[in-house]
DNA sequence: TGTACATCAGTGAACGCGCGTTCACTGATGTAC
DNA sequence: TGTACATCAGTGAACGCGCGTTCACTGATGTAC
């Protein structure tokens, strides 16, 4: 079968990086191994080193490419701008303290999946995660000074990021730590958090 | 050496439990092996289940016993009543959310710091977290009561814990993965939230 | 209280297993002419 | 454009390693008399 051409080539390494972000979010770095990995991304596990130096390589890239569509999607959201169902900041809450989220993990947030992962692994995942969490600051901040205008400055706005984002964060890891043993108790988070959250 | 006294035996089951629940704390339930905390305790590893069924069953207990120190840390705080340094609400806030508290999670809050592995492991982990969680829960709606007294229905009151707690968990869990490369970012979320944790 | 013996906590080697990683091999692609 | 050959992505067996767990063994404790 092999060898393959470059465009083949290019997409498989696509495929790997989004199996591996998928499955890094909804198991954790350490729960997922690399011929489990290569095989959902439609591969065996020995080709793997074809396109990675090592896992940890992999955790870094995937943490990148997670963190970028996540805040493509927070950019859509800022960019339609307010409407019927509320700013784009309550629209961006509601979605993201919603039960769809909460049991979707593998194609959400990962400032909560992988909150946890960062610590724990080397630097340069935790670098990958930093710069994705800066992300989600400056683009609450952004949007915050917007619809605030001239009644907040940069650093409240940035405050508020701040706030915003550990209350999703929170909300978020708790209603999944508890959600299969307590489902009440993890919609109950959810509900309470998403009515407060931008308080 | 062995047999041992049923002291010795009890003594060495508490060591066993002690340091699980230190070690899984700061690393994680899976980071941390039979033999490495076995030795940890004292002991050597063929021991272990001689006090244990398994692996799991041993994480349960340690999460029980982890949040029952850290619960009695809370009542304590509010047996201690106002003070000068504020109400015990405040008190646990400025506590929790400390540099100290961050860099020490082996001593520190479950709820934080097993908050993933919960949602990762078996279902027994899961429930002895969600009660720990329940635990926190209610001390804080109690507390939150009474300091409000005749203002505040005892649901605002649980509204007002579940906002809190989330608050806590995200704000911690968000400042430890980024502490190791961002370091300033790590102490903007801590001091930010400690802030406006009551608001 | 003293003696004989069964119990069982601790020890450390060993088990099977899955992990990340390496390797020899294959054969279609990409390239040099 | 056609031919000859080097490249290298994919394959799957194999590597060493550490994991959770099991086991035969030891010998002081706990107990029956």
């Amino acid at each position: 079968m092999p060898r393959i051409t470059r465009e083949d080539k290019a997409r498989n390494r696509q495929n790997i990086v989004e199996a591996a972000g998928r499955m890094f979010r909804s198991q954790g770095v350490d729960a997922v191994g690399i011929a489990e990995l290569m095989k959902e991304a439609g591969l065996t596990h020995g080709g793997f080193y074809n396109h990675f130096a090592s896992k940890d390589d992999l955790a870094v890239e995937a943490c990148g490419a997670s963190f970028a569509a996540s805040l493509g999607a927070l950019d859509q959201a800022v960019a339609e701008g307010d409407g019927p169902s509320g700013t784009p900041l309550e629209r961006v809450v509601a979605d993201y303290l919603s039960a769809a989220h909460r049991d979707a993990p593998d194609g959400g947030c990962p400032s909560a999946s992988l909150v946890v992962d960062a610590g724990r692994h080397s630097d340069t995942i935790q670098s990958a995660y930093a710069v994705g969490v800066e992300g989600y600051l400056t683009g609450f901040a952004e949007e915050f000074a917007r619809e605030h205008q001239g009644e907040i400055t940069s650093q409240e706005a940035r405050e508020r990021a701040i706030l915003l984002l550990s209350r999703l964060v929170g909300a978020m890891a708790l209603a999944r730590a508890v959600h299969h043993v307590q489902p009440e108790l993890s919609d109950e988070i959810l509900q309470t958090c998403s009515t407060h959250a931008l308080d």
